[in-house]
DNA sequence: TTGAAAGCGGTACCAG
DNA sequence: CTGGTACCGCTTTCAA
């Protein structure tokens, strides 16, 4: 006998001469059952290979048991470092993940906000650099607690994780300058977007701050091509930079990729920043100095806020301070 | 006015005077309504931000549009970008996805495989190494479409992608053979899994017939570290490997870090070869030799059988045939 | 063209 | 300890 798609309560209830509501309560080990007829409906379940209809559940008992995870990237292994330790917070709390990606558009924001909404979830976080103008106030007042990681304003059931950016691209910049670098490159995706936009704004206050500091940009795609191609369109309008600043890391391995064909020699006659700190940054070549940015703690902040109503409520707004890594990649400024 | 998580049909039913019915045939497109009638419903549908209830949609329904993908390892880009070809073709088609990640293990494949069916997803999509005995059965007759990649047998319902992993492994052997290697070391993760061994196994069939080669094996985590650690073990018994055939390109670009640390050179005293040929393969240093699979492919012809009711049923099997991808990472074996 | 009402498969309260 | 049953929010006949 083998067990039916649509396989229902009644019939497990039948085999095992109960009635629906018993069964129920041996699923959800609720309610007191003599442990003869628990067994029974054990037996009957896993004869039938009964499995719940979960639509159902979630419809009748008014609560999912899910969580939805929206990001902007998810071949950007910042981006799916987080979704991890998301992942594994709500697993150990006995909770399931659904998983959005948005590519960087705010419609996609949009659409899959809604969508999340549609399957109820009892938490939604919103790692993402783009945003919606309407869309706090669409989630406002709607109840389900929301963390949003990069973007937004905290609110009543809707919590903040911003990342001072700031902090670490000054530490960046002046580390830079004094290693002698007077003409950098920042590369960077997506221009118009709020947090990508602050790195580069730091970037050209620190150059008006230094005076002698000359920061030209290019941008492309949030993919190791896209790190490539971008250096290929500054180093045609710059060929004399001396510092590739990057938005992350993923680019900026694209851009060690393109050096090198170039016969360019990192840190020798270019020195490149990453940021993020992801793995790879230690698997390239040469390994990036980065800025770290603490994807494991982010995780379990966001797990905190989303799965105890407790902190869900507190409207706060936690902010990280990066810190910078030195590894192979940055040196001295070419004469 | 701000939506409410809990608002339905029949608040936004009352808004516009008109009966749930009526909301429900607008929401869908069913059945014939008056424009007019049309326009107000929208209009409340607006002015709520009302969304739907995918549950209950789904449980009235008895169907969900939403497929399940179910990978071994999303960290590894190779799955992952099967995901997104398969993501690519749902959305056109109007479906959604659900993720979930096994981590190798077969225990949780089969706890991912109830919750797809738990979720009632319109077709599953299982690209794993690993392989539980009695999945199949409990896959079997459940009438839900599935594609197993890598694993299992045909049924009803029931496709099989596989990849000629003998032709690829016989191909990459031969070709350092060529290139005077004789002393070979295989790095793996995962030794038990099905997949994963048959392409040791092809390496060690070549080794029998070629008589002179030599083939050591070491096995770690399917990561970059996992790599790094295999590559560490693999030296440590055989010091004078000339070239070392990895499982997979994310493995094969930690074997070129700790390659590198050791002053070895790539593929000056050692070769390298990869599988898989993702992205990352052509932005590391050097350059991987590798075998190539096309994701895109799989994707489009998991696609196929999931979201369409002829291919479903046809219990076929695709075998695919990869092919070797040469790059700057293999050479002649040092003397 | 629209409305009333019977489910979809569970959950949970209330009796017994 | 167990069964009966009223919903959960939406879809889908069937009538009007």
């Amino acid at each position: 006998m083998s067990g039916r798609y649509d396989m229902k309560l009644e019939q497990v209830a039948r085999r095992a001469r109960v009635s629906t509501a018993t069964v129920s309560r041996v699923l959800n080990n609720t309610g007191v059952v003599k442990s003869t007829t628990r067994a029974r409906v054990l037996k009957a379940i896993e004869e039938l290979k009964y499995s719940p209809n979960l639509h159902a559940r979630s419809l009748a008992g008014g609560k999912s048991r899910t969580i939805g995870v929206i990001v902007s990237n998810i071949e950007n292994p910042f981006f799916l470092d987080i979704y991890k330790a998301v992942e594994e917070g709500a697993h150990t709390a006995g909770y399931e993940l659904v998983m959005a990606n948005t590519d960087y558009s705010s419609e996609r924001l949009v659409t899959s906000v809604r969508l999340m909404i549609g399957r109820r979830v009892a938490g939604l976080a919103a790692i993402v650099s783009e945003m919606d103008g309407d869309l706090i106030e669409e989630l406002n007042g709607n109840g389900i607690p929301v963390v949003f990681y990069d973007v937004g304003t905290p609110r009543r059931n809707i919590t903040n994780i911003r990342v001072n950016y700031r902090r670490g691209m000054e530490t960046l910049t002046s580390y830079l300058y004094s290693l002698g670098h007077r003409r950098i490159g920042f590369l960077g995706h997506h221009a118009a977007l709020g947090p990508i936009n602050e790195r580069l704004k730091v970037l050209l206050d620190a150059a008006a701050r230094y005076r002698d500091l000359e920061v030209k940009t290019s941008a492309d795609a949030d993919t190791l091509e896209g790190g490539r191609r971008a250096v290929r369109e500054l180093l045609a309008a710059s060929p004399r930079t001396t510092a590739i600043v990057c938005v992350n890391d993923v680019m900026a391995v694209g851009a060690l990729r393109e050096l090198r064909e170039r016969g360019l020699r990192v840190p020798e006659d270019v020195s490149v920043t990453g940021f993020d700190n992801v793995n790879l940054a230690q698997f390239c070549h040469p390994a990036l100095t980065t800025v770290h940015i603490p994807r494991d703690q982010i995780g379990r902040t966001i797990c905190d806020c989303l799965m105890n109503r407790e902190t869900a409520l507190l409207e706060q707004e936690f902010v990280i301070d990066p810190e910078l890594v030195l590894r192979e990649s940055t040196g001295p400024a070419a004469a």
